[in-house]
DNA sequence: TTTTTACTTAACAATTTGATAATATATAAC
DNA sequence: GTTATATATTATCAAATTGTTAAGTAAAAA
């Protein structure tokens, strides 16, 4: 199983923001929430989403603003990026798909089309997009299952890989145990304590590297 | 530039045939029109579009169906479709998202919009195919069905070709069995867990190379 | 009809993987 | 410094996965 995907919507409407954080987070989905263009901004770099709803209208730096103020750093190239528009005001639409926006949804929102254009949308951006994480010397292509150190191969095992490619997904973040099980072996499975160690040891000894780090009492984190 | 990209619009308002037919036609598209369900699926038959636009309401099979019998040969398994509908009929919308639809379009439709969207698809859906496929030493040529190693012709069966194909077609991906069946069996169709392994086999005995690598836990890949 | 070919399945071998237990080591708390 | 707790390490074994061969079936070709 993947990662969970990042989305950040913002909208100086409050009901909005929760109908919306409720729906989508059902979806599985992490969210984070700003009420204006510079929130939007600022949370934008630090929660680096995969997915932004923008609403075009809204104090401080409108929706537009925002996306094309975002789109100008090359972490943000790629970001999917979705207005949310209050009338079907044409010129702004036409706008805001030149500007880079993705997709555009026009209010009253209905929640359902919503969760079905985001998860669309994810589905597409699947396809194209190169599942390529690249730290330092070590390499992980999701997509080839393959593991290159400084342009070595090296082979891993299913579990190892796909733990070794959640850890490496957001470099420098605390996992936690809890974090882990769920993600790889899901919520059914239930596994000793020992398990995840087990793996960790295997993939510490494949790397021949000290890129896994344990915070003691917390869970695992990936760093160079 | 490569060939102008083809699409198919199905619609059975007269006007807003001639609308889209226009507006896409000036981007430089190739258009083929049908005025009801069964023109449609005839015309994608002949026409093979890269993209469909069909309305959800039409006479003689309605869009979810033209899509639903389309999506079931192999030929329109990649093709984009959008759907076009009348009301915000939210039930209607998920139900063509669920369907394999790529996209919807609500209507009054607006030809800027629409035009819009459809560049922006294109612009995502990028990956030229090319009917041949040239890795190494081998050549696959899908249009004769034939494989040449080292510029001599070697002779697979239908189910191996497909299958050696489909993984040529992105070396070094690695696809899930789950994904071998669908895009080979179909989802109808079921069959043996040792089905794929065996294809495999012969493939790699009659091509007497070792150009397809197994992933284990996952699928297998193609590689030189 | 007979023969050939393509495809699928069954059965078993070979291999790999993942989980656990048992023990050792490190780290934090006292 | 001792104790308690968490993690590291290793070996072992069961389960899961794939490889291989042979054989059966249905459709196409001769």
């Amino acid at each position: 199983m993947s990662v969970a995907k990042k989305i950040l919507i913002a909208d100086d409407e409050q009901d909005i923001l929760e109908i919306l954080q409720f729906n989508l987070q059902a979806e599985g989905y992490e969210i984070a929430t700003a009420k204006n263009g510079d929130e939007a901004i600022e949370k934008a770099r630090k929660f680096i989403p995969d997915l932004i709803i923008l609403d075009i209208m809204m104090p401080y730096k409108n929706g537009i603003e925002v996306c094309n103020i975002l789109r100008m750093s090359p972490q943000f190239k790629n970001t999917l990026i979705i207005f949310l528009t209050a009338m079907s005001d044409e010129g702004t639409e036409i706008k805001g798909l030149e500007t880079g926006a993705d997709d555009f949804i026009t209010k009253p929102i209905s929640p359902k089309v919503i969760v079905s254009k985001v998860n669309a949308l994810f589905r597409r951006w699947n396809k194209t997009e190169t599942p390529i994480i690249k730290v330092g010397d070590i390499e992980i292509d999701r997509e080839r299952y393959m593991v290159m150190l400084k342009g070595e191969g090296v082979s891993l095992a299913r579990k190892e890989f796909e733990l070794l490619a959640l850890l490496a997904s957001r470099p420098g973040k605390v996992f936690l145990r809890n974090e882990i099980l769920n993600q790889i072996w899901g919520t059914e499975v239930i596994v000793g304590d020992r398990t995840i160690d087990v793996h960790i040891r295997k993939i510490r000894q494949k790397l021949g590297l000290d890129c896994i780090s344990t915070v003691k009492g917390v869970g695992y984190k990936f760093e160079i």
